[in-house]
DNA sequence: TTATCAAGTTGAACTTGTTCAACTATTTTA
DNA sequence: TAAAATAGTTGAACAAGTTCAACTTGATAA
């Protein structure tokens, strides 16, 4: 079934009951990306949340010296959206693009805030979804603040070996916060 | 009346009718945190999540080299917790000390539980908290990528005047993510 | 299959930020 | 109020990371 890896997602933040998780996935429709498509870009409003089911996103600012600044990329089984742009309807900052030929399963706008309304345990599933979210940046922060990008490479790749393997060097610099030369430079010493 | 800056922060996030706000006012009990006193220190399990009425507090880490790095300053309208250790119940990698005479209004982890039980709304609260929350971070995490120190302290001390007034430079220094030693060395050039 | 384009490498000069040490305010405490 | 502790300043040497340009390698498309 296509919302098996849904399910599963939402079962490791909360146990709800069968009918709850049925109503909750019924929301999601699939669609799929061809590599290099964008699922949103800079200046459009969100109007998805997004799961991947298949594939790899990347999710990027491009800052005022044209350089392109990863938030972070998005496989199988993670979230994808502009949250600030899906909240409050406003235009994004951000660029959403399939880095590989990609599925996902997108709930709307209209439909999210129907779910909230039907289905209340999602509420619950939401908030202990951001809440861990919260965790993951606040620790990205920090290990930006402490640690070298060289740490921060060696961080990354050993943390997430099956994304990293599908990113070239510029794109996993662009996340790291540092130009692909020193990237290059990094891993040569090493 | 204590609560009145509580309720005026929870109104901000979601409209609800009185009584669910006055019984979630309920559960939160004043403390008293003199200046330098810690309400967390690192190693020990946070068992609460605070509401700052009065004060300001400066959470951080004490990372490797024995540097102070400050995740965020909690003043008056600011909420203050380790959201990881109190999620998950284990070791807090994180202090929270008092940089003045403070007052905040605690919640314990029974009690929020409770709460998410007893008020469901609660649940949409704190789901619209950490979703604004997770759309700061973010954004956060970008300015330290694409902005120069000196930018970032032009920000911080802009966007957060009355903080940025009741703090050392050394404790602003250690938010941006850089050196007292620099930072003076910044303010001295602009 | 060759031409083209993007990814990755390298070096030299440069900018940003650190370290350490010595010094000068400014607070805090006895 | 004097002593002690802490905050802030400055300089010099250093390390981390950038920029730009030239080159090599690998992938993609006509």
């Amino acid at each position: 079934m296509i919302n098996d890896l849904l399910i599963q997602n939402i079962k490791k933040n909360v146990s709800l009951p069968d009918t709850d998780l049925k109503r909750i996935c019924n929301y999601f429709k699939p669609k799929t990306i061809p590599k290099k498509e964008f699922l949103l870009t800079q200046g459009s409003i969100c109007k998805f949340e997004g799961f991947v089911l298949e594939g790899c996103f990347r999710i990027f600012i491009i800052d005022k010296k044209g350089h392109e600044n990863t938030l972070y990329f998005a496989a199988k089984d993670w979230w994808v959206m502009d949250i600030d742009s899906f909240m409050n309807q406003k235009p994004s900052d951000l660029n959403i693009q399939a880095i590989e030929d990609s599925k996902v399963l997108l709930i709307t706008r209209e439909d999210k805030t129907d779910l909230y309304n039907s289905v209340p345990s999602a509420e619950k599933l939401f908030r202990i979804m951001s809440q861990k979210s919260i965790v993951a940046w606040q620790q990205r922060l920090i290990r930006n603040h402490c640690q070298t990008a060289k740490d921060r490479y060696n961080y990354y790749i050993s943390t997430y070996p099956d994304i990293a393997s599908k990113l070239t060097d510029k794109q996993i610099a662009g996340y790291l916060g540092i130009t692909h030369e020193f990237l290059s430079k990094i891993k040569k010493k090493s």
